[in-house]
DNA sequence: TAATTTAATTGTAACCATTACAATCCGGTA
DNA sequence: TACCGGATTGTAATGGTTACAATTAAATTA
């Protein structure tokens, strides 16, 4: 449990909503898999810890801390929601080939554009697309 | 049928694809309408040219299209697939109250991090969520 | 501690946008 | 006219998400 950890708990009590179990795993999960995972992927982990844990838990809880401001709802492609605990800004690259979501750092606050003066801005995504490195060696080697 | 549309005859010869009228009937109606619709409104509002119309060949279209580059896929929330008629660089704008989508301009060219020097970029996009003018001031009028 | 109230979890069923697929239709060609 | 290939259509299937009611756990009160 770091930092991070210990003051996600301490924003979650001031909100007032209250740590069951299965959020706290929840919760854990997040912070220690910085992978953006879907629902089904912290359903599977999780279920060696908690045999009995639902779906309906995980949607749930990730939609409380949603609402709290805790999580990010990432959804680049349809059907394929994914989750991850707010940190600094930055930008989401989706390989096309793999489907591995990278972050890479990005001063989002830096643009906002003047025509959006009138707007109030609560959100701010940038998602790009495209080959990792990875995938693009591969290519390559292929070739 | 202004130029833009013109151009976009002259691409899909280019690449080999054969424009039907009900293909046509959704190039035109995406053109016409730039208010990001979903695959429901076009059903709707084409319905009424075209009878027969089935959503499929609508889904089958726009992918086509999208393929193709000529189409943007807008995918800021679940559920709620958009699509755009690709033009220049520019955010896109959604009102969490009333849910419309707007246009704003931004230059993403200008925000390609060095930390993405290996990785191929074939998509940028920037999605902003917040509150619209007009939904700002009817908060206010309620107040 | 026990009883009571409230909130959280669970499992099932429903929902709904999208996709798969097979049948039909249409346009061009010989 | 007959044929062929691609486009369109309608229906059924898919699958992630949500609604809902029942169960369980936690918190509160006496």
């Amino acid at each position: 449990m770091d930092a991070t950890f210990e003051n996600l708990m301490q924003e979650l009590k001031i909100k007032n909503i209250s740590l069951s179990h299965q959020r706290l795993k929840i919760l854990e999960y997040l912070t220690q898999n910085h992978c953006h995972p879907t629902v089904e992927q912290i359903f599977i982990d999780l279920q060696k810890d908690i045999p009995t844990l639902s779906k309906t838990t995980i949607y749930n809880t990730l939609r409380i801390l949603a609402e709290a401001g805790l999580v990010k709802v990432i959804t680049i492609e349809d059907k394929e929601t994914r989750y991850d605990i707010v940190t600094e800004n930055h930008g989401h690259f989706k390989c096309e080939s793999c489907g591995t979501i990278f972050d890479f750092p990005i001063d989002i606050d830096s643009l906002i554009p003047e025509d959006l003066s009138t707007f109030k801005i609560n959100d701010k995504n940038v998602y790009f697309k495209g080959l990792c490195p990875r995938c693009l060696s591969n290519i390559n080697d292929i070739k």
